[in-house]
DNA sequence: GTGAAAGCGCTAACAC
DNA sequence: GTGTTAGCGCTTTCAC
């Protein structure tokens, strides 16, 4: 009984109908600027709804058309700085839409996820944007059995069915591994984000094939896998640290591991980019405040978000019906973190 | 048509009713636990409902008992680093109570929140949670003749109807002008968010009142008007070192402004905090990323979040009809910018 | 305890 | 063009 509270009262179509003295019918129709009719009867209707301040009840309207313009957004966590420019880029397009966005946090479980699409399934949502945490295809799955249109975000899953979006990880993870050794770097140790994501192990594959293309050994000592946080990113450089193996760079997978790395290196009195440059990926505004100016591979993070919505809506309107992969090309951005833009040999 | 593509079958509470052998009165008072049902009959529909995997229709459920179990979330931007961490407050909170949430970024434009408040009326959300941008009453009064219920986040408005969460933000501010005072600071700039929004104007209040009360003059060359972004931190600072006007700290009115205005005061050679000490307020996690690490006013933002949707479901079941407004307590986190823990007079 | 039926507010045939 | 009416999927009287 929410909004039907206090001395409001709740105006109908009927309402409206009454007032305007035509058939609710009649009303709907000029409401929907669906068929044709008559100026004289439409004045009328729209004079009525400025007067009863009539707002069409969406919940009705989407029992009758199967539409709720509503859609999912199912995010592993809002307070992960990658996410809120996503999430900007999502709701930005969905406004345009005129789609309402749900926003899920499911902190990477997998049952969380299951959770709420069936939650949203029961909302009716009209489609999900989801940036699944494991490359599990068993939610997608779920999704798939609904009937519910998907795009995913950040992602990609082998032979899915799903579009999807997200960022050349492989060619990005190269570009970052090919700077430092045109820096003269040699040894340099690599920080995985989850390989049971597409993301990590795609840069993954792109580290390592930097490395072949200049003929350096790839050395499995000098790669930890991390988990895309900044404890990780610490913690993976405090054991390299440890292990008294020698390194002159750090790519790590995304840029809060990459300053994770940097605190533990200056917690050791160990200089960023003098003695050991380092480079992340993302470029999260935070890259941009952080002492030194972080190095790191650019991902149009909120165009992606924009783009799922996009292709979402395509899916839901039926305007495209087979799958589509848009994949973003990155972009490296080169700053103090590791040795800025002056030639080293 | 969303839901109802493909060979996907759509199926409803008659097919249940159906396959179990009942009538969908029965099927309905067992899926919600009312009134007394048979065992037998309730096994039987419990059986039913696996085997046709049914999942209830929430929007013909809402339309029915007129409740759509969605909230609204209203915030100016969640790319500002503030937002994140109150969202994910937010969300937790509605998942508990199993409300969805509608996220809604209006960027601080009056205009923008009035679609929005419409917008999600039209969707006959139980509730709004609104992060106000101006100190404007029209659209509280909006919210007011929908009767929908609201709780306002981070705002106060006077004599508003609503009920609200917020710190206290005349004591954070005084809380960390004294502390730069304590540190044998005496010209101590301030830059102030919108005043026109009531966390801006109680902060500058509670800069005054600290000035006040250890006797110093409050010096309105040293007062500066930000709009909580970075670059009006730093265009303050600016101008601040422009007018030549000697100054020995900065008490900045969140922390994004605090580490524009270090950006500024490094880029002119001047030393943080050895030259100037800066203190910011909200504890953003990039304060303690950032370098120097920041000193700052803790909000609990997640908290307030949380204790938001708390209050507002509680408006919504009709449990609490009278506003109530919840004040938290800051905290003054000492770090690097004001010279860390260590004594100086 | 259970079923039949009304009705939430809307759209879309279908008649006229 | 416009009105009448059925019905979207559910909850809830009201009878029995």
């Amino acid at each position: 009984m929410a909004y039907d509270k206090g001395n409001f009262r709740n105006v109908t179509i009927k309402d409206v109908a009454k007032r305007a003295e035509v058939s609710i019918a009649t009303v709907s129709r000029i409401l929907n600027g669906k068929d044709r009719v008559s100026p004289l009867l439409a004045e009328r209707v729209l004079l009525a709804t400025k007067e009863l301040q009539y707002q069409p009840n969406d919940v009705a309207r989407a029992l009758k058309i199967k539409e709720s313009r509503s859609i999912g957004l199912i995010i592993p966590d809002i307070e992960n700085p990658f996410f809120p420019a996503l999430v900007r880029g999502v709701q930005d397009a969905a406004k345009i839409h005129n789609y309402a966005v749900i926003l899920c946090n499911t902190d990477g479980k997998t049952e969380e996820e299951k959770k709420y699409i069936q939650f949203l399934y029961s909302k009716r949502v009209d489609g999900i944007a989801f940036t699944e945490s494991v490359d599990n295809k068993k939610n997608i799955a779920l999704l798939d059995s609904l009937g519910i249109p998907v795009v995913l975000l950040d992602r990609r899953v082998e032979g899915m069915k799903a579009s999807g979006v997200s960022t050349d990880n492989r060619l990005g993870a190269f570009m970052a591994t090919k700077h430092l050794i045109e820096r003269g770097k040699r040894r340099i140790a690599f920080i995985s984000g989850s390989p049971k994501l597409s993301s990590g192990a795609e840069r993954a594959s792109g580290y390592q094939d930097a490395l072949l293309s200049y003929n350096i050994q790839y050395d499995k000592k000098l790669a930890f896998i991390g988990a895309f946080t900044y404890e990780s990113g610490y913690a993976a450089v405090e054991n390299l640290l440890l292990s008294r193996y020698q390194f002159d760079a750090i790519f790590a997978s995304n840029d809060i591991m990459a300053i994770g790395a940097i605190e533990c290196l200056n917690q050791y009195g160990i200089r960023v980019p003098e003695d050991v440059a380092v480079v992340g990926f993302d470029d999260i505004r935070l890259a941009t405040w952080y002492k030194p100016l972080l190095t790191t591979i650019r991902q149009p993070v909120y165009e992606m978000g924009q783009y799922a919505i996009k292709l979402l809506v395509e899916h839901i309107t039926g305007e495209r019906s087979s799958p589509y992969e848009k994949i973003f090309v990155p972009e490296l951005m080169i700053r103090q973190s590791s040795g800025g833009l002056e030639e080293s040999k």
